[in-house]
DNA sequence: TTGTATTCATACTAATTAGTATTTTTTATG
DNA sequence: CATAAAAAATACTAATTAGTATGAATACAA
């Protein structure tokens, strides 16, 4: 009970990092197990499908990762413009896992999944959910200290900023520079003094 | 050197189609083949490879759309925040080759080939400059005759803008409703109201 | 130790993939 | 009409794909 759940985590660790730089169904069941180093068995042994082990990769993997790089930053915030720049500032140009010719993992697998595969839709949608009333409860709460001006829409502004970073992540992937990266933050930044 | 080309075109057509919808790579000669009706022999006797084929999507399909629909709208704008408004706001709600479910096909094809195809990045980097140095003269224009404030940063806007716009898609396919894009298209009124 | 369930290994299958070799039909031009 | 080139049709190949069938190790409880 405690080898063989390793090897599970390993797999789905090994699987995502290949996922995240080249798409879902161009990385092939092969590819996993030559580069995790087990065999077909074992594989098929822990996931039924393949769609099984993508799924647990969103909840076992992308998840946690979520809740520690886009959600934490974000709670019991005292100034919350300040926090939403810092953490962008720091997914886009400091995260280790993420890099810049391979976008969001989280965007990457809802764009190519979404559409034709409900499964992965609903989990992502979830994961994304979360994000977004994240933001927009620090929102909320800066409008009651009085740093965020009370005609302020959570909401809105919790797309505009989680769909600015998803589009600018986009941008630093066929670009390839991190050049848009710090010319996007500047614009954020004068976005967000707004909100005050 | 009529028909010919006529085939050429529709192969061109009914395979942007599919790729829009399933993606590039899970988007089979087969299948291409298959609903254009033409024959495996006639299309490779028009494209030496699936890539060139894809290129020439690029190139023949995507790039006069875009003129026509990202481009044009905002050449010889009088009042430039107005129209990268009605502009956003048509491809989101009215645009009807763009569908809720399906992205920005650019937005796609980015995501999904850029970081290990270096011909589909390049050719897709010249279509995204063009859209944004667009973008950036209407805002310089905007400046010169005083309805865009003096120390706006017209590359800067250009990404908040683009960024926005692939990234509100990216939740309109998660979501696969509208309300985020008519939630979007408020703030952005209000972003660019403040660009006055 | 022995037996049983868990975990993993090996060798396969059927379907799909991009691309090719070859032949046939169509088109344009003298 | 004759003919050469362009355009398209047919039948293949070799590689890759997700998944399976079956057998072998391993762990662990009695």
């Amino acid at each position: 009970m405690k080898k063989s759940s390793a090897t599970r985590h390993t797999i789905l660790e090994k699987a995502f990092e290949i996922i995240y730089t080249k798409g879902y169904q161009t990385t092939s069941i092969d590819e996993i197990i030559a580069t995790t180093k087990v065999t077909k068995g074992a594989f098929y042994y822990h996931f039924k499908t393949k769609d099984e082990m993508g799924l647990a990769i969103i909840n076992e993997i992308l998840k946690p990762t979520m809740q520690n790089d886009f959600i934490k930053p974000l709670q019991n915030a005292k100034n919350p413009t300040q926090e939403i720049y810092d953490m962008t500032k720091a997914l886009l140009l400091e995260n280790p896992l993420l890099k810049l010719e391979y976008g969001c993992p989280a965007g990457n697998l809802t764009q190519e999944m979404t559409p034709w595969n409900a499964a992965f839709g609903k989990a992502l949608s979830e994961l994304i959910l979360e994000w977004q009333q994240t933001i927009e409860n620090s929102i909320k709460s800066a409008k009651e200290n009085g740093t965020i001006r009370e005609n302020v829409d959570p909401q809105q502004v919790a797309y505009f900023i989680m769909s600015g970073y998803w589009g600018i992540r986009n941008f630093g992937k066929v670009y390839n520079s991190t050049a848009c990266y710090h010319s996007y933050l500047k614009e954020l930044k004068i976005y967000l003094n707004n909100l005050a």
